[in-house]
DNA sequence: TGTACATCAGTGAACGCGCGTTCACTGATGTAC
DNA sequence: TGTACATCAGTGAACGCGCGTTCACTGATGTAC
């Protein structure tokens, strides 16, 4: 490798940090050609020898930022021993909270409405979200194994159910889509009341926002495991 | 009244619907103070003489819409004979998707990123927002009343479960705690997954929202009656 | 090893744009006597 | 009913701002012979 590709490489990667920073500062608007310029004591046009235009900006960091919460989520959860599947649904959930509380502005680009110019993938999944939902089809499975059953049962197999059934195939795990819907109502339940806590959306007074989390990550697992094991 | 405060009515009116008409046709980056005079064919400073700046457009705005979106989930449910508790919920749950299909601009500002400039009830709750809130704790009574025990039970009595009782009594709802936290719960779940559809926020493939949907509120609805009344 | 040339990171000036907000003003509407 | 004055909706020009993107350029780094 020349020298020149390694202070590219670098130059990347400063890019992409300033763009970090920028977002963690001041959130999604704040990141700008010409602000991130000033932050790399680059004159702007510069930008445009790494980077098409602010979309593309924009694209690189929301995959980065994306894939930072399921590192945070992923983590929290691979930490809890295997045979603790309540442990490990709890740590996750707490996880994406405390990423959220941590990274604020973060949670926004992935979490809230998609940016000006943002353009992700117009059709198919977002790469990084699916890395969640594979980590949640093998703790379904799991779920089963120990017997638990979740509290829904479908009536409707219909296509959707189906490809849940394939996702969950193809990330070598063994359980029902019923399981799976319940799952993913689940965590649908804890990204809908951390939006009401991070967007202040409140329906009525909130005084303890750790602790009403609490109870919904409470009703997610009832939800989720029903009412125990079943031998 | 005399003819002067009449047309100022009229016009305050107008700004009101022109402000309507920019959301709705480009979302709240498109609700600027020149490109609401533009839509009035009024020059940008005469609009100061009915706001102060346009953070008051936006909080005039915000209130509106989040009472029409109160107003569209309200009426689906007074729609359903009161006996029909799970046809209420159900009609509930679908009057939030089917207001947010037909206005997707007004659905992504109040449930998504909170705009710049909005500076919406710093504390205490949106009042809006309690009107839903107040209809699903009447809900929940009469969840309970007719023998349905939702799938929730909470250890802990925590500081937001006493001020959520307190939320039900002053709404005139004879409801135990639990039963609202598994309603509230199971209404993150679905303003949840519409976030996933409308922002195209996919973790798989999702071919059928509308079938998709259907599944994640029969869990819903798993959640909130459990397996049905008893006796 | 030395020279001629090619590459390309970064510069600096400029483009056209739209934004929120201010201010002194005009001229029509309303009010007091 | 008529006149003098006050109110106030809307004008027009200007302020300073930041934005994304273009383009011709300089000068250092890299490459071929």
């Amino acid at each position: 490798m020349t020298s020149r590709a390694q202070r590219r490489e670098v130059t990347q990667r400063a890019i992409l940090d300033a763009s970090l920073r920028l977002l963690a500062d001041g959130g999604q608007e704040a990141l700008t050609v010409r602000g991130l310029a000033r932050e790399l004591n680059l004159v702007p046009s510069a930008l445009y020898r790494y980077v098409t235009n602010r979309a593309d900006l924009l694209n690189i960091l929301f995959e980065h930022v994306y894939n930072d919460y399921a590192d945070a989520v992923q983590a929290a959860h691979d930490a809890v021993p295997r045979e603790d599947i309540r442990g490990r649904w709890r740590a996750a959930a707490f996880a994406q909270r405390d990423w959220g509380l941590e990274h604020p502005h973060e949670w926004t680009l992935i979490n809230g409405t998609p940016p000006r110019d943002y353009s992700g993938p117009t059709t198919g999944p977002i790469p990084a979200a699916s890395r969640v939902h594979v980590m949640l089809a093998r703790l379904g499975a799991d779920v089963e194994a120990a017997g638990y059953r979740p509290r829904v049962t479908a009536d409707d197999y219909g296509t959707d159910l189906e490809g849940l059934r394939q996702f969950a195939i193809a990330a070598g795990a063994d359980v029902r889509p019923e399981t799976l819907v319940a799952g993913v109502a689940a965590w649908h339940m804890i990204t809908g009341i951390l939006r009401v806590e991070f967007f202040r959306a409140y329906a009525y007074d909130i005084v303890d926002p750790a602790a009403y989390f609490a109870l919904i990550e409470a009703a997610s697992e009832k939800l989720l495991f029903g009412d125990g094991p079943v031998a």
